[in-house]
DNA sequence: CAATTAAAAAACAATCCTGTATGTTTTGGT
DNA sequence: ACCAAAACATACAGGATTGTTTTTTAATTG
């Protein structure tokens, strides 16, 4: 966040909410900044300091409108919410099922989105909070309800995406836990020899078993 | 650790090497306290302080073996490793395969164990570390070698338990894979719901898939 | 344009952590 | 029993981090 000059009077606005607008300009300014921490120095090292020099913003314009440094990591962590929902919903719009029909290729897709999300900057970010849940008993209450609305999203979208087995809560519940453990197992593994290939074949792996489960899911409902 | 007393002249040992015993006694206090602080507290909020408080020494004792902080670090990250290993051993020989036949019953407790390897208390200790090293270059450069130990032994484990695939190596990998990002994905995953009985529902299928693996595997080695 | 309020920057105090330095006790050898 | 060395404990200096206070600058209002 460089410096900002107000527009003068032959400017747009001639004051009215300048101020307003400047400073959530600035909130956004260090949200995004505690988020790019996380990803660069890690949850720990995220310090109040190292947020304001990120945004370019001082230390004590900082925590004039964050007034502790528990607030800041709080509502970047919000924002981060809401911005990973939104990929999500923007990565999962990108599926290109032309004819609704349940072929390997729409599988491959999901598969392959589930994996890019799971490699996006934010999802990092993302990890670095619930890491530091696991020993932060307070961050970890602030997690939960957040925690809860991804499996939602993810049950849902996997709903609208195939409706078919809407009405087979069980199959349809297993192929998004694969998917979601298979792919965050993988993010999460950033030391393992050889990484692309065998993600490669792990997401090819992945997408027959969606098939298979599929069809079990469809013989069930026969029977 | 407590307050150790010297065996006194109708002692076993009459002095000769009781002050080098003494020591490793405290250093291994000292590598365990550290290990119970990444599990308690994580990676970043263990201080020499905590481990001293924890192996019941004062801090001043400590830095008289280990001399700076990140010579602790790592000694107990050694000390965590070798200790790793010897869970892993332990845990796979109790794998029962009487008759030598790769049954479902062989798969489904080789699977078992991996997921109760990742739910031992030293996975846990283990992760922080790995997930500081992300942001921490010299962490990682001293884990590198580590992870490819266990990468390690988990092949070479495998290739021993199913002496049928050693010389399929493609197949043998993937079923490692499967089996390894699916049980770290779900250890990982802290604040899901319904744990338990998702959890159940995984590990059987992973299973199937094992057995669908090692299917193909065979085909393959036919044509 | 002056006065009032908000925003931003700087300075400060308190706490915690690391590493070192110093002092005390225990052990091993003679 | 005595000395030297190792082990253990305490105390201190330097640096970092957080939250508060104070000062300065900018913006809004009448």
């Amino acid at each position: 966040m460089g410096k900002l000059e107000k527009p003068l009077k032959n400017g747009v606005r001639k004051g009215l909410g300048w101020q307003a607008e400047k400073s959530t300009l600035m909130q956004v300014a260090i949200l995004e900044s505690a988020i790019d921490c996380f990803i660069d120095l890690g949850y720990a090292n995220t310090t109040t300091a190292k947020i304001a020099e990120y945004a370019q913003v001082s230390r004590g314009a900082m925590m004039h409108h964050f007034p502790s440094r528990l607030r800041v990591l709080q509502a970047a962590i919000e924002y981060l919410h809401k911005k990973r929902l939104e990929e999500y919903d923007t990565l999962m719009a990108n599926i290109d099922a032309p004819d609704r029909a349940l072929s390997r290729a729409v599988f491959y897709e999901s598969v392959q989105m589930a994996w890019r999300y799971a490699n996006l900057p934010s999802f990092t970010a993302y990890q670095e909070i619930l890491a530091a849940s696991r020993t932060d008993r307070e961050l970890a209450e602030f997690m939960a309800p957040v925690e809860r609305d991804f499996e939602n999203q993810y049950r849902e979208h996997a709903k609208s995406m195939f409706p078919h087995w809407s009405d087979l809560g069980q199959y349809l519940d297993l192929a998004i836990d694969v998917v979601v453990f298979t792919t965050q197992g993988m993010a999460l593994s950033h030391m393992v020899q050889n990484k692309e290939a065998r993600v490669d074949k792990m997401l090819e792996f992945i997408t027959d078993q969606l098939q298979l489960i599929y069809s079990s899911a469809v013989e069930g409902r026969v029977e």
